[in-house]
RNA sequence: GUGGGCAUAGCUUAGUUGGUUAAAGCACCUGAUUGUGGUUCAGGAGAUCGCGGAUUCGAGUUCCGUUGCCCACCCCA
């Protein structure tokens, strides 16, 4: 017996019956993307190993232990802002216009072990909108609610927005010293990986949620002391203006993002009916990563949402239905076939979606066939049409049927 | 990387304290007199019970190993 092939792990075909839900979501993305006026851009699967840990930082766990790599050199994106910004400094694009946005729906890979909500290859859609001088608490609100309502376009309506600041690099500075300070301390009461993180990413022991971490967390006062007086109005108009826009958030001071990336505005948005990956989507401002990689001094802001995690989360109410051929051509017997695989053609030189079945079977079957494929019309050939020079046509809806001329069948169908 | 659970037809599952030809629903195919679907009825095909080994007169059912999947930790979309 041969070896039977699986999809690797960690990965999934999506069949064709499931296709309609993923063309709706998809649809629904462009149209809103299209209403904020982002344009779309595809970069490849593959890039430099080192833009990823130069844009994510050594020390993130993406970068640690995530990544897929080809080779040495290269390895599949684990997600799709280091691309974007590579290909925006590539192709000088802060030359051609002030404000670049532009988004993405692709397929992203890591190497984790999958679990519900969790691929190696999943898929995203995002948003990068790139630009010198562009830093503005509007545009922030705007990414944000852009997210939002995408997740609501979708039907989605009990997931949770979370929103912090960290403020500018030199307040990120501050707040890591903070956090130093604050941790000290308590330091061996943490965790193993929270003792790590106090050396490589201190910010990233507020989100840990072994309990004994959390209870040292809570017991700190943290606030945002550490922000400037700039950072600490630029975050008030971020909130103003996201409640101008009528979107409703709760302010989260632990929230911080495991790439290094972030400055200023974050944001997450979770779902809790998806258990433990609970994460729709997020982002942040970024107004750094353009010049740390070879880039010019320009502000930029990103989000990205799970297109697995919105299908779990979706109400499973709907039914969405494929394409259906519109006209099924049955040969009454073996020498109509000819004429009836030449009608097919005819049709479809048309633009009439058909098709037919390769073996002339009974009737009955040919009519289940038709039924099947869900055909509005089933066209009819046998000895008395062709004899008459016509084709019975079949309502399927209505159960009527009539012979018709060729050419005004094709203008029934049509 | 660390735990735990599961593994029977295409799918969802049943399978009594180990005992003859492994069961059902859905899906699939064929037929119900002459060239006609969806409902109904009748019939059919489809499973070496994930794989390997052990115990036993006998294993889908017990034990060990292995692989896969799922869930959780971790991390994140």
């Amino acid at each position: 017996m041969s070896k039977k092939f699986l999809v690797p792990r960690g990965t999934n075909d999506i069949l064709p019956l499931e296709i309609p839900l993923w063309q709706h979501v998809e649809a629904k993305a462009r149209d809103i993307l299209k209403n904020y006026n982002y344009k779309e851009i595809r970069t490849p699967f593959f890039e430099e190993t080192e833009l990823f840990v130069r844009s994510m930082g050594q020390t993130s766990d993406v970068v640690q232990k995530q990544m897929l790599n080809l080779g040495s050199d290269l390895s599949l994106r684990p997600e799709n802002t280091a691309s974007v910004v590579r290909a925006y400094i590539q192709h000088s694009l802060d030359r051609k216009e002030n404000l670049s946005k532009l988004f993405y729906i692709g397929p992203m890979f890591r190497g984790e072990r999958p679990q519900k909500g969790r691929l190696r290859q999943f898929h995203q859609m995002g948003g990068e909108a790139i630009g010198p001088g562009t830093c503005s608490p509007y545009l922030d609100a705007e990414v944000i609610a852009l997210s939002v309502n995408m997740l609501k376009s979708f039907g989605l309506n009990n997931f949770q927005l979370k929103i912090n600041t960290l403020g500018s690099p030199e307040d990120k500075e501050n707040f890591s010293g903070m956090l130093r300070k604050m941790f000290k301390s308590p330091l061996e009461g943490l965790c193993e990986d929270c003792q790590k993180r106090y050396e490589r990413n201190v910010f990233r022991i507020l989100d840990c949620k072994n309990k004994d971490c959390r209870a040292i967390v809570n017991a700190q006062k943290i606030d945002h002391s550490y922000l400037s007086d700039e950072s600490h109005a630029y975050y008030a108009k971020v909130k103003e203006a996201l409640e101008s826009l009528g979107i409703a958030y709760e302010e989260s001071l632990n929230l911080v993002r495991g790439l290094d990336y972030y400055t200023h505005t974050v944001f997450e948005i979770s779902d809790a009916s998806l258990g433990s990956q609970d994460a729709l989507g997020a982002g942040g401002r970024y107004n750094d990563l353009v010049p740390q990689l070879g880039g010019p001094q320009v502000d930029a802001i990103g989000f990205a949402l799970g297109v697995e995690r919105i299908l779990l989360a979706m109400p499973q109410d709907k039914e969405f239905v494929g394409q259906t051929p519109t006209v099924f051509v049955i040969a009454l017997d073996e020498t109509a076939f000819a004429e009836a695989f030449s009608l097919v053609n005819t049709l479809r030189q048309e633009g009439v979606p058909s098709d037919i079945n390769y073996k002339v079977s009974s009737v009955k079957s040919q009519m289940r066939s038709a039924n099947k494929s869900g055909a509005r019309y089933v066209a009819l050939l046998g000895e008395d049409e062709l004899k008459n020079n016509v084709v019975t046509v079949k309502d399927m809806e209505t159960g009527n049927q009539e012979q018709l001329e060729l050419t005004k069948l094709i203008g029934k169908v049509k």
